[in-house]
DNA sequence: TTAAATTGGCCAAATATTGACAAGTCATAA
DNA sequence: TTATGACTTGTCAATATTTGGCCAATTTAA
């Protein structure tokens, strides 16, 4: 499931409109349809705005956002894989990591 | 182990100059000099470059590079984790697929 | 200290991303 | 049929980001 097809199925289950959740992000109804179709890519900050007007999880949203971008980065690449975990460790490492 | 890292290990092994690889690469040496700090990406094409010129395997050093992007896409984000999780699944569906 | 190697800062050129707009399709209603 | 509303598509200019070159500063080795 990506992030487009996600905002687009939580804004019908709420019966909202295109333009509605367009008016509210303050982009037009084209850019709007074109972050459910993934043609663009939405910003962090309407991400948020979205989780809020949609009442979904932010974090939630926020991952398939991020999975997204990834998945972009990587996807015409045969090393994919190993690159996604060795990122991944990093993360885990960070994490670790006190601050 | 980043890029940057890697590939200064690996032209101090085979004792060679920033300067002769800026050269190989048809760069200046202090943006040679830039790409071993990680303060700036190498291009794809250079990677291939790199791994020829100092003997590497080249999926071993487009893993690290790709490695790097990606970690530096999610570095800041609580949702990191699960949102590479959830960008290998697609990677691994991706591959499963016969095309 | 000198020379060579490396690093840092800054700028302009090239590239990519962004959003707005106009025009299009599609479905449904009058 | 025509009209209307929802959504999509294509194009453009403005903006932002990336890129590499250059110069100067710093570090290293002798």
């Amino acid at each position: 499931m990506q992030f487009g097809e996600r905002i687009k199925e939580l804004r019908e289950s709420k019966e909202l409109l295109q333009r509605q959740l367009a008016a509210s992000l303050e982009i037009d109804t084209p850019m709007y349809s074109k972050l459910e179709r993934g043609e663009r890519r939405a910003k962090r900050e309407q991400v948020l705005l979205l989780a809020d007007l949609l009442d979904a999880d932010v974090h939630d949203l926020l991952t398939i956002w991020l999975a997204d971008q990834v998945y972009d980065l990587v996807k015409d690449e045969e090393d994919a894989q190993k690159a996604l975990r060795v990122a991944e460790e990093r993360v885990t490492y960070k994490t670790q990591k006190k601050r």
